[in-house]
DNA sequence: CTTGTTACTATGAATTTCATAGTAACGTGG
DNA sequence: CCACGTTACTATGAAATTCATAGTAACAAG
């Protein structure tokens, strides 16, 4: 699981990459910036393999994005929240989701996410600024809201998994 | 190859990642948003094998991102070029490269790319807008400029695969 | 003391990646 | 006309990773 390019390259691309270049390193971001913080929460929107999603999370604890945050005790159990680090990815994720939005879906499946400004109360659009005030966009003063048929897939996936238990 | 996932959700991040969720695929970006059409030069900067160049080019190809354009006729030889679709993922790798400016290297280390935005003459800043004019930034719109370190490393990484040869 | 909840770990088969080497199609210089 | 250089790949087998499936651990509740 160690990644010696980090160390070997000044390239910042590169560098991001060694720890956020992988598939389920970005939808298990994705889950965190959506507010889900438990490991079940996590696999069942994923559709990750336990062993995935565990060794995701604990390459992003040590690489600075997550920390375990206790919510009980007996039995212990753990949720993953973001750092700053983590938070900082924002800007990435957003930017991926507008290309995501534009360039992977027919034109007739619409937009899957709305994104509301907090401070300002009207939409942010797609672009890295919010069109309606112009001020850059940041993590958790944007609220987010989905479509109801992409809503209506997460709560299958939710109670897919449960289903399978 | 083939990712069903994207076929499975409407999760615009999961549709983006299901194309550019690899970290070859998106070194090979960097190198195309860096100007280096040919095989040898994105094999060279990237450290890939030919087979992993190969297979990400292809796939890019196919998923619309990038064309091959054909340079020299007997012997056929063609340079990869982005395609609007390729272009327009420029926001996501401004992004990323931020990050990891500033999350991923040492703050002695500085900063290994320096980009100037085209229309005002001025630095852009780490920021998804020019912090010189506040315009949204467009590739071809910026030039970048590599530190000396980090021109001395690329330099370095060309003269490697040339000798090894 | 059985069932339910949450968070993982174990196992083996299938797939992918990596290092190394080699091929193909041509131009060039002797 | 033939050996060498250039560019762009392809082939091969060992090593590592991923996936599907199943199971464990630690407790609470009834």
């Amino acid at each position: 699981m160690k990644d010696k390019t980090a160390d070997q390259t000044l390239c910042p691309v590169a560098r991001a990459e060694a720890v956020v270049g992988d598939r389920w390193t970005v939808l298990i971001l994705r889950e965190l910036f959506a507010r889900n913080h438990r490991f079940e929460e996590i696999q069942a929107y994923t559709g990750g393999t336990p062993q995935m999603i565990a060794a995701r999370l604990k390459k992003l604890e040590t690489d600075g994005l997550v920390t375990r945050r206790v919510y009980n005790k007996r039995p212990l159990r753990h949720e993953y929240h973001l750092t700053k680090k983590g938070e900082a990815f924002f800007p990435v994720m957003f930017a991926l989701r507008a290309w995501g939005e534009t360039w992977c879906k027919s034109p007739r499946e619409g937009l899957s996410m709305n994104y509301t400004h907090f401070s300002c109360g009207k939409p942010t659009g797609l672009g890295p600024v919010c069109q309606s005030c112009g001020e850059p966009l940041h993590w958790p003063d944007v609220v987010a809201e989905r479509s109801p048929k992409y809503q209506k897939e997460r709560d299958a996936r939710w109670e897919a998994f449960k289903a399978s238990r």
